[in-house]
DNA sequence: GGCGTGACTTATA
DNA sequence: ATATAAGCCACGC
């Protein structure tokens, strides 16, 4: 946690399977809610993949990045769907279900 | 070492 | 309602 990618991947790591998190959630997790630009670069960098599950960070309309998705729009669907993730009918996340809200499971005060 | 760009977000015109 | 502007950090040249 020296910089805002080391915070940034540790947020994004710890997202539980089959929730997903928004740029400006993880960004505010990380310390700055202006960090949403950092988070996507972090995570189009992609320093560790498998490590990272960038697929579970969506935009705020809790959809990806339109063309730059990591292997393909439909892919992150697909992955996130494995994951039991809700998706709608304009393939948009379920963000009422599966949007983190920064708490791990168990973890709820 | 400086400048420009980028997977975002929020606010204003 | 859409479009534009500003703000943050890291990377590439």
């Amino acid at each position: 946690m020296e910089n805002a990618f080391e915070r940034i991947y540790a947020v994004v790591r710890q997202i539980p399977r089959g929730k997903v998190s928004t740029y400006g959630m993880v960004a505010q997790l990380a310390g700055n809610p202006r960090w949403a630009r950092v988070v996507g670069y972090a995570l189009h960098s992609n320093p560790e993949p498998g490590v990272i599950p960038c697929h579970r960070v969506v935009d705020r309309f809790g959809r990806p990045a339109p063309g730059f998705a990591f292997g393909g729009e439909g892919r992150q669907r697909a992955l996130l769907e494995a994951e039991g993730v809700s998706f709608r009918e304009d393939g948009c996340v379920d963000m009422e279900r599966c949007l983190w809200n920064g708490l791990r499971e168990g973890e709820m005060p």
